[in-house]
DNA sequence: GCGACAG
DNA sequence: ATCTTGTCGC
């Protein structure tokens, strides 16, 4: 029988290549040609946001292959040079080599020597999209009437190592299953985009876990993302779970006002509240937001619960535990 | 130098 | 997140 070569199977391998990001900036800086010079941010661009020019920037510093690509040719956007790791001595050389220019620190005729027409697909753009068409699933009530479990999610990394560490506790604190899990990175931390880089180890890890889940907290965001779709809410959606994001930062949004201790205060974004920073010390806040699944108040009810120190427990104990795999593993 | 964007 | 000396406060 003849079988049709789908779009699908094209797209899938098409689909991991794509998303090889490290392979896609080594690529687009390839197609910088001698005599001219792009920006990291101009390669964030082409992979399809600004947001990932700082990830550029650490993807070509870990270059393997300086003359296959020529990453000399990626400079600031300010027409500064930057930097190299032979030094930016040898990166002038090169560049003067190539007929290149600088001047007081500065590429002579910047603006006439930049390029930025790359031949791309924007793979970044295609994430955002998936992120975009997700958000509109999202369900801002509670799945559940008891709290059985709370699981803690949280990943450490070393190098191109990912260590996840996976912790469930019952409601009164008692941990009933712990499980840890090593895996090789493949996508680097790009703001909004977390959920690429950490997804398929939680995915991993909670597929790990016997006893039926209640709710799970995630180290990043849930809905308080600029695209409502962060980490949590991601995790909650595809995996089915009532999630709860927690982060130590704030990603996009206004904390109105400092909460004081035990206490909630909103966080806003265009009027809209999207999430609530907590202080359950003198420390500085959390940042709580419903994954998926769960309602604002169940949700800091549950934080609330939890938090014996300024970080819930679950997630602590998720994350010293990835802190240990991680340490006995270098 | 500051602001600066989860992990 | 990780890299890291000394420093600060409970």
């Amino acid at each position: 029988m003849k079988v049709m070569q789908t779009a699908t199977s094209i797209n899938i391998q098409t689909f991991v290549r794509l998303m090889d990001i490290v392979k896609t900036v080594y690529d687009l800086t390839a197609q910088i040609h001698a005599g001219r010079i792009s920006t990291y941010g101009a390669l964030a661009l082409a992979l399809g946001d600004i947001r990932a020019s700082r990830a550029v920037g650490r993807i070509l510093n870990l270059n393997p292959t300086p003359i296959i690509v020529p990453c000399h040719r990626v400079v600031y956007s300010d027409g500064k040079i930057g930097g190299y790791k032979d030094g930016v001595e040898k990166k002038i050389a090169l560049l003067s080599k190539e007929n290149v220019r600088i001047k007081d620190e500065k590429i002579v005729d910047f603006e006439k020597l930049l390029f930025k027409e790359f031949k791309t697909i924007f793979p970044l753009k295609r994430l955002r999209r998936e992120q975009k068409m997700l958000a509109d699933q999202v369900i801002l009530e509670d799945s559940f009437k008891k709290i059985e479990s709370v699981g803690g999610v949280d990943v450490a990394y070393s190098n191109n190592m990912a260590f996840g560490a996976y912790v469930i506790f019952d409601h009164d604190g008692k941990i009933l299953e712990e499980h840890v899990i090593k895996t090789k990175v493949k996508f680097p931390y790009i703001p909004t985009y977390l959920t690429y880089r950490e997804y398929p180890i939680i995915e991993k890890l909670i597929r790990k876990g016997k006893s039926s889940l209640t709710v799970l907290m995630v180290d990043g965001n849930g809905i308080l993302h600029p695209f409502r779709m962060g980490i949590a809410t991601h995790v909650g959606l595809k995996l089915k779970l009532s999630t709860i994001g927690v982060a130590k930062n704030l990603l996009c949004g206004e904390l109105k006002k400092m909460p004081s201790i035990g206490n909630f205060s909103p966080v806003t974004l265009k009027k809209e509240v999207i999430g609530y920073g907590y202080r359950s010390t003198k420390y500085k806040p959390i940042y709580i937001s419903p994954g998926d699944k769960i309602s604002f108040e169940t949700a800091a009810k549950i934080i609330k619960h939890f938090c014996k120190a300024r970080i819930p427990e679950p997630l602590r104990r998720a994350h010293h535990l990835a802190a240990m795999i991680r340490k006995e593993n270098s």
